[in-house]
RNA sequence: GCGGGCAUGACGGAACUGGUAGACGUACAGGACUUAAAAUCCUGAGCCGCAAGGCGUGCCGGUUCGAUUCCGGCUGCCCGCACCA
């Protein structure tokens, strides 16, 4: 009898081994198929590894490193998402520089992953806030500057008092500030954006070439927000007949409009303001709108609100009716074109609008009862009514013909719309990169030159926001004063800083070649590598991360770099581990697990087995610390086992490895761990039973055990007396005769009851099957002496007698 | 409000294209070993019943020889989106 498995002893020694014999180094090796598998790099928190992690970094081991054993070129990289908030919150508190913290936080980060056996090549570790790297991430922003699509504008900023920062849209979640839950309130500044809805159209419709989780389309789908239809200019008599353009997904109802709304902030408003009868209603309602937030604007409009501008009239194109003009703030400036034509009898906000400040409601599409409710329809019998040349038309049919007919008369056009805004790109904060763009008074904004990158981030007292909301950086007039590149004049730099989306924008590449100074990536390692065959992450970022790196992407494919057009072929999601109680893990809640515990107790192997066991994959879970130690458990009768290994039993592997290899491997590409890991438990129970073990099976199960946990299949594998690693032998393949069992086990039931199972040979003829069956003690009782009606035979399955 | 998903023992969950519901693990009970406990090993177990048998996959109904699986309706939970014209 061998001693007990000491996890702790084992598990060090084999990531030695692995570490020195470069086990998992990625080589671009023509003659082996590639495959490239990514997680969502960490951001290396002060807190340190969190056991959500290696769910995900353990799924996507399992299957490098059963695709290495299967011939494939692997490259499994991991890297730092370094730049961002609580790290310079941190340093704030703590006085100590964000760079020192962060180089402390990213060596725990490496202990505890190394610690964990994951097969990552450590080689190609990138970290965002290394200068040779945000070099590149500040080299793509001038290339986006350069195409046109990086631009400085004055706009609203959603602004988070506490945090002093501007925060993008996707950062505001219900009108708080993601980070801090703070309220947010809206802020004129000047900012640079992307024109990431440039590509609004390509980023929606190249989903039909990727493999997404369903729900992960959906969303990025909902966000890109595409809607079809027409602009159409209403003139405006008051303002010389000047257009005022509208946006509609419903041209067909053209001819129920009774009024029509500006949004508060329209520029329309200021200059009708004067020519109406009542100024200082609508000036005292546009006061309260901007007093209101976004989030009162939406979440508090329960109750509609406006006001009509007196005395202005708009007139319909088509049917040269005049309809009132209002404001009201259920019309944003921000979509369309800022302006409705209101359709009451068939919008639901117009319909609860006209009620209330009693404006007239036309019925123009048939089937509902207008006086009543909204009617809202696109289905063939909700034909047009009361609209001229649309009478009897269905919807479709309606909205095309009412397009061509605003083309011929030249007052509109098909159009379409995306609720997809550009992406604030500036940060004001010190720890993001620089953005590498100079203000001269004489020549605008000017580019640095590439050869100056990077820019670095330059030593600052203090990390801590002006009150007046400038970064940090603003206040280093060393740095910030500087020649202009273009005319050698005074200028300043941008002292903004990047958001930490950058970085996480394409470090996917940067691991194709990381230590290139000359290119983000050789051309040559890009082909080989890219695009991603599998990414794996979390929920949380699926609509942002991917959207973003998904729109860098493309452009560095547009300008030549990337060599795909979509970065990640395959992307799945995992489920969130939860606390014991069932809620979100969470320091004020006291319910985190710490990895490192769970490693120090039990070994990386078993917290591996317990994470891919614990349920489906890509459902959140809770962690049980009994279940842990159930896989403890699992993880020591292996080792008891392994002593009753028959060395001199080498012939070939029997049918019950055989099913076990085919479902082991089936369930590992359909992401079902827990079920792969319920086969080779199954597997061991029969080994337990067994008086000795034949080595031909203890082989291949070791084998297939390897991915899963790798430190005691390696243990094992050696204890045989094998001078190679396990993990370098070929994955075994399930031999379809094998899987064949002689006979079958076939449920005999009497009207869908069962009342015996008859073990019978496989593909026996039916009228052979019925005869036994009805041999059966337990279904002649049931029969009761009456004689069956009907009898069904499911070959090798089943057998239902009917009375 | 709109869209999507889910509902199975005490618990986490399993069940291929409709074909023996409850694999695997946890917790539990009994036994062995031990002075004892832990650990380990063996055995049991969906529920009711001594048994024969009956009842069971959120609820009601349908299709079928047969439904956790398909269809209709309801309830509950979860996740997206949310004045997007």
């Amino acid at each position: 009898m061998t001693e007990r498995y000491n996890p702790k002893v084992a598990e060090a020694k084999w990531q030695k081994i692995w570490d020195e014999k470069q086990s998992f180094k990625a080589v671009e090796d023509e003659a082996k198929p590639k495959f490239y598998a990514l997680i969502e790099f960490p951001y290396p928190s002060g807190e340190g590894l969190h056991v959500g992690h290696p769910r995900s970094y353990t799924a996507l081991d399992i299957v490098s490193r059963k695709r290495r054993m299967e011939g494939f070129n692997v490259l499994y990289p991991i890297g730092w998402d370094a730049f961002g908030l609580p790290t310079e919150n941190f340093a704030i508190k703590t006085g100590q520089h964000p760079k020192v913290v962060t180089q402390k936080n990213i060596a725990n980060f490496r202990r505890q992953l190394k610690s964990l056996g994951f097969s990552f090549d450590w080689s190609r570790e990138v970290d965002t806030t290394d200068p040779d790297y945000y070099k590149w991430t500040q080299w793509i922003f001038l290339k986006l500057w350069e195409k046109g699509l990086a631009y400085k504008a004055s706009m609203p900023v959603n602004w988070c008092p506490s945090c002093k920062v501007g925060l993008a849209n996707e950062e505001v979640v219900n009108g708080e500030c993601e980070r801090c839950g703070g309220v947010v309130v809206q802020r004129q500044r000047s900012q640079w954006m992307l024109k990431i809805t440039a590509y609004a159209e390509r980023l929606l419709s190249d989903l039909d070439t990727v493999d997404y989780l369903e729900k992960i389309k959906t969303q990025q789908r909902n966000w890109i927000g595409k809607s079809i239809g027409a602009e159409v200019d209403f003139s405006i008599p008051a303002l010389k007949n000047k257009a005022m353009r509208i946006f509609t997904t419903r041209p067909d109802t053209l001819f129920g409009v009774t009024y029509m709304v500006l949004a508060p902030e329209h520029p329309f408003v200021q200059e009708l303001l004067p020519k109406c009868q009542n100024p200082d209603a609508v000036k005292a309602y546009i006061e309260a709108t901007t007093r209101k937030s976004d989030f009162d604007r939406t979440e508090g409009a329960k109750e509609v609100s406006g006001v009509a501008l007196e005395g202005i009239m708009a007139t319909n194109p088509i049917t040269k009716k005049s309809v009132p003009v209002w404001i009201a703030d259920y019309v944003l400036a921000t979509y369309g074109t800022g302006a409705i034509m209101a359709v009451p009898g068939h919008d639901e906000r117009d319909w609860r609008f006209a009620k209330k400040f009693k404006l007239p409601i036309i019925e123009v599409i048939s089937g509902g009862d207008v006086t009543k409710e909204a009617f809202i329809s696109t289905s063939d019998d909700a034909v047009a009514v009361n609209s001229g040349p649309l009478n009897g038309l269905r919807p479709s049919e309606a909205i095309a013909k009412m397009i061509q007919i605003i083309e011929n008369e030249g007052c509109g056009k098909a159009s379409v719309k995306y609720k997809l805004r550009d992406w604030v790109f500036s940060r004001q904060r010190y720890w993001g990169e620089p953005i590498p763009m100079v203000d001269c008074p004489k020549c605008g904004w000017v580019p640095l030159p590439e050869s100056e990158l990077p820019l670095r981030l330059p030593e600052v007292e203090s990390y801590q926001t002006s009150d007046t909301g400038e970064s940090p950086l603003s206040l280093m007039t060393d740095w910030v004063n500087v020649k202009c590149p273009h005319c050698n004049g005074s200028a300043k730099r941008e002292t903004d800083t990047m958001p930490q989306w950058a970085g996480s924008s394409w470090y996917f590449l940067r691991y194709c070649d990381p230590h290139n100074d000359k290119e983000l990536a050789s051309r040559k390692s890009l082909e080989f590598w890219t695009p991603i065959d599998w990414y794996n992450g979390g929920m949380e970022h699926t609509v942002l991360h991917l959207l973003y790196s998904r729109f860098w992407h493309k452009f560095l494919f547009d300008i030549g770099v990337a060599p795909s057009p979509e970065p990640y072929s395959r992307r799945t999601s995992h489920g969130l581990i939860l606390g014991e109680n069932n809620e979100k893990m969470s320091k004020s809640r006291g319910n985190v697990v710490n990895p490192d515990e769970v490693v120090e107790t039990y070994g990386a192997d078993t917290l591996r087995l317990y994470e891919m066991f614990m349920g489906p994959f890509d459902q959140a879970i809770p962690w049980s610390t009994t279940g842990l130690t159930g896989m403890w458990r699992f993880i020591s009768r292996l080792w008891t086992l392994s002593d009753k290994v028959d060395v001199s039993d080498d012939a070939s592997a029997s049918r019950r490895v055989h099913k076990t290899v085919q479902e082991v491997s089936e369930r590992i590409e359909a992401m079902k761990f827990n079920t792969a890991i319920a086969s080779l438990m199954s597997l061991t129970n029969d080994f337990g039973e067994m008086e000795k073990i034949p080595k031909s099976d203890w082989d291949i199960f070791l084998k297939l055990l390897s991915p899963f946990a790798p430190h005691i299949a390696e243990e094992m594998w050696e204890k045989l007396g094998n001078k190679k690693l396990v993990a370098e032998t070929p994955w075994p393949k399930a031999d379809p005769a094998m899987l064949i069992e002689d006979t079958v086990t076939v449920a005999v039931q009497v009207n869908g009851k069962l009342r015996a199972t008859i073990i019978v040979a496989r593909d026996k003829p039916a009228k052979e099957v019925e005869t036994v069956a009805l041999a059966e003690e337990g279904v002649a009782r049931a029969l009761g002496g009456k004689a069956p009606k009907k009898i069904i035979v499911v070959p090798n399955r089943i057998v239902n007698v009917v009375v």
